[in-house]
RNA sequence: CGGGGGAUAGAGCAGCCUGGUAGCUCGUCGGGCUCAUAACCCGAAGGUCGGAGGUUCGAAUCCUUCUCCCCCAACCA
């Protein structure tokens, strides 16, 4: 039976490369649409980039350009990385700043503030008259009126862990880490004055009761952060948050008397989500295409991201939802945790990250794929160690399962270069052998489907090692030295590559480049469907092709010297 | 301050929901094999499951409490 299967992947912000935590939290979401693809049902993958606020305005002004050169630029830099390089297979990954995505915006702010859950207030705002804009709470610095400490965040003293309201700040100006490095600004320039500005408000609170019970029925296959999280976040009691910002880098506010205001990421990105499922619509030609995903009941919608961003597809757009109404609310939140580097955190500002342009320039994209996926922060925070990273292509995807298949093919294609015929009759370990990989299709499939990428995974890696075992014990090396063998060889390898080719269908979500590589060297087309393949009856290798080149020391010394300088 | 996630062999992790003699990968040590990218296979050593209490015939698993790490919280998923 086919389902409609929806999977929204957070939207990358457009002022900088990517780099492997990133990918770490975005993995899934690929593999998740390539095994829906496989089983037949109907996906649709969004995404796309966040090009629009205060930061990226900022630098921009600093450097003398427009915001939209930003933004395009790493527009264009995700779209080449995570599509060409990591091989995503996004139904659609468009940005914020296309028309579609405004028209949509504009409609669903409308369509609320009509029925109410948007309201305006009018309040108190820190405004820098050199920047020529209000500033965001933690742009802002000053003296902390709680313990005199000279440096206080808008939102928060360091010095006393008070949380504070900027306006309470003494001598507020500009944080000059906001700035481009070394920028020095005179005190007058940095100094930010108040001013009084009017705010477009969400009305959560009003949700708070639909929300809650919303969580309560639908949370139970969340993530366990994600379902901690807001469970407790809820509990504490929602607040109205305000939907609009005084900038001129975002999306219009559609209401006269308003023009100067923009609607703000929390309300305007998550849009997203539904601005791209119209805009792919469109684009197949059929504009009503979006509804069999966003007005059907059967369809089910997969959110992936990090844990910092729970709070926004779990309490946010849920509930912008439910305003508006009539929408798929979402039904399974795959939220990772965060990924370390050498046992780090990932910082841009130290240069302490892997950037995702540099690494596919050097290594393999399966291999990545690979080990984020057997190694991620699927429960917990992980790590990227190059050292590990290493052992793991060398020994897992290099030892256990590209051997495997080495070993296979060539054999093969050695000594039955005219092919070879499949077994009448197969023994008892062989019978167990295919009769687990017949299995593994639903078991691996389950775990796809509940999210767990790292068992899944494991999963087919544990046949491969099986596999080896099995031909260890057979020794057809051995064997076809042995006077009128010749036959119980060709049976036993005929049988190995079965396994090799349906091996290859079960990690096609997980590895999709190294799948097509084992098909074509049977000749067979790209692979079709999420089922243990009938055995051919006959066999014939077209070509024998390294799946994974190893990785030397020095490659992993040249990567680690770029460190965190 | 509060909240979320985590603490299991040298390293990285699973098991915990639905208690029943502690498991996986890598590493180490010993052996085998040579088709294969010095890859593969077999065997061994190595853990009082963060500490302390409790429930139970039985606790890594349930309850209480304590300690430590990460995150929410410059940049940053």
């Amino acid at each position: 039976m086919n389902k409609n299967i929806f999977i929204g992947l957070a939207w990358p912000y457009a002022n900088g490369s990517l780099h492997l935590g990133h990918v770490s939290a975005f993995i899934g979401a690929d593999v998740l649409a390539r095994y829906y693809r496989l089983a037949g049902d109907h996906v649709l993958f969004a995404s796309g980039s966040d090009c629009y606020g205060t930061p990226i305005a900022i630098a921009a002004a600093e450097r003398g350009i427009s915001p939209a050169e930003i933004s395009e630029k790493y527009h264009a830099e995700f779209k080449e990385t995570l599509i060409n390089g990591l091989g995503f297979t996004y139904d659609i990954y468009t940005k914020t700043t296309t028309d579609q995505h405004t028209k949509v915006v504009q409609e669903l702010f409308l369509d609320l503030y009509q029925k109410g859950f948007l309201y305006t207030k009018t309040e108190k705002a820190l405004f820098s008259p050199y920047l020529d804009r209000f500033l965001p709470d933690r742009y802002v610095e000053g003296v902390c009126p709680k313990c005199a400490f000279d440096g206080a965040r808008g939102d928060q003293c360091d010095n006393c862990g008070s949380l504070l309201d900027p306006l309470e700040l003494k001598n507020p100006r500009i944080n000059p880490k906001i700035l481009e490095k070394n920028k020095k600004l005179t005190s007058e320039e940095a100094q930010l004055e108040v001013r009084e500005t009017e705010h477009f408000y969400l009305k959560l609170s009003a949700l708070q009761e639909q929300l809650t019970q919303w969580v309560e029925e639908t949370s139970e296959p969340w993530r366990a952060n994600a379902r901690g999280f807001t469970k407790s976040f809820l509990a504490g009691g929602l607040h109205d948050r305000a939907v609009t910002r005084d900038t001129e880098w975002g999306v219009p506010v559609p209401l006269p008397g308003y023009e100067t205001k923009r609607i703000y990421v929390w309300f305007e990105a998550v849009t997203g989500y539904l601005s791209a499922s119209k805009l792919w619509a469109e684009q197949q030609g059929s504009p009503d295409a979006w509804k069999a995903f966003w007005e059907n009941e059967a369809a089910y919608h997969y959110y992936v991201h990090g844990k910092d961003n729970i709070p926004f597809h779990t309490i946010i757009w849920p509930g912008i939802l439910m305003a508006k109404g009539g929408l798929n609310l979402p039904n399974q939140i795959v939220s990772s945790e965060y990924l370390n580097l050498e046992g780090k955190q990932f910082s841009t500002s130290r240069n302490w990250a892997v950037w995702l342009p540099d690494f596919l320039a050097s290594f393999n994209a399966d291999t990545l794929r690979y080990f984020l996926i057997a190694n991620g922060p699927e429960t917990g925070d992980s790590n990227f160690v190059w050292a590990e990273y290493a052992t793991v292509v060398n020994g897992e995807l290099i030892g256990t399962f590209g051997n495997l298949v080495n070993r296979v093919l060539s054999l093969s294609a050695k000594h039955f270069p005219d092919g070879l015929s499949f077994p009448i009759e197969l023994s008892d370990k062989q019978t167990e052998l295919l009769k687990n990989l017949e299995l593994a299709f639903g078991a691996i499939g389950k775990d796809i489907q509940e999210g767990k990428f790292r068992a899944a995974l494991r999963e087919a890696f544990a046949i491969a090692g099986q596999a080896n075992r099995l031909i260890d014990e057979q020794a057809p090396w051995k064997k076809i030295k042995e006077e009128g063998s010749r036959a119980e060889v060709e049976a036993d390898l005929a049988v190995f590559l079965q396994v090799i080719r349906t091996l290859a269908i079960l990690i096609n979500p997980f590895l999709p480049r190294t799948s097509d590589t084992i098909n074509a060297c049977f000749g067979f087309e790209v692979s079709t469907t999420w089922e243990y393949p009938a055995p051919l009856q006959h066999y014939k290798i077209e070509k024998v092709e390294m799946l994974f080149k190893k990785i030397e020391d020095e490659q992993i010394e040249q990567a680690k010297a770029k460190l965190g300088s």
